[in-house]
DNA sequence: CCCATATATTTGCCATAGCAACTATTGCCA
DNA sequence: TGGCAATAGTTGCTATGGCAAATATATGGG
């Protein structure tokens, strides 16, 4: 419980992380030719595990809101690579499909997304995931809302 | 050496830990009538400690881009917190100097931020601390150019 | 069955962020 | 010293993200 202090600036460590892992993410997909950006990916791999979903839930598993799935979702549309079909069961909401391309696209992407996860977690162990998915937690806990 | 296996997801637990790190900024932040964002505080607390200085330097500090320090800095001198003065030595360079407001300011926002910091570190202690940050690093390290 | 409330999605507005191009200077070096 | 590469900053364009408001539809209670 200490480190609660005023020099505990872990927000700063977080940020600049995120920042470079974006980074590399964007660098390595142009330079493989895979023209999505990281975040287009996020929705895509969500969409590979868990495909025909309404917009919601994707925002849900993919942790955004609902405007910015929207317009990411109006990109990837625009793109070629998913589509919107209207919900059988709900008239206000719309499911989102992997098309042949987005299956393409996606399978383009994964290795590299292994290889930089792979590179990312270099000179780490199981260990280290364990403390740092406790730690990341923890902090998440403490800010959820209600608190 | 391990999990840096395909399911070594980590970037998707930083960003939804930044995520809502900034969000509880952001919320504090009006709660506690203090009108500025995450990312302008940044910049106001890096110019509490190190005041004067040029923006490309600023830039480095706060861990942002030119283009973004830049208008982050338009939007701080709009709001009075800040000022650019011409730096005596070059005359492509512009200092930036906190004003009176902005000290003020400055000074309303410490205590919100280190309540946040308090908070967000519930339950974790100093080894974790030590744990976190190089964990991080490492990651930043495996990511910086030429690797 | 009807209405009030809740939910799914979209749109507008603004802030942050990255990239590329542009201007104004500076600094170096032949 | 003249010229050219490097640097400081700005601006344009695009994407992401958050908030608020608007629309369309669903749902639950009386």
């Amino acid at each position: 419980m200490q480190k609660n202090n005023p020099t505990n600036n872990f927000g700063a460590y977080l940020d600049r992380t995120i920042k470079i892992i974006k980074h590399n993410y964007t660098r390595s997909f142009k330079k493989n030719g895979v023209d999505i950006t990281t975040e287009q990916w996020v929705l895509l791999d969500s969409l590979n595990t868990k495909n025909g979903v309404a917009q919601n839930e994707l925002a849900n598993d993919s942790f955004k809101n609902a405007p910015t799935v929207s317009r990411i979702i109006d990109l990837l549309v625009k793109k070629g690579l998913i589509e919107r079909k209207p919900s059988p069961t709900d008239r206000r909401s719309h499911l989102i499909y992997l098309t042949k391309k987005g299956r393409n696209i996606y399978a383009k992407a994964l290795p590299v997304v292994e290889g930089l996860r792979r590179k990312g977690w270099e000179g780490l162990n199981d260990e280290d995931y364990d403390h740092l998915l406790r730690i990341l937690d923890t902090i998440l806990g403490n800010f959820k809302e209600n608190k």
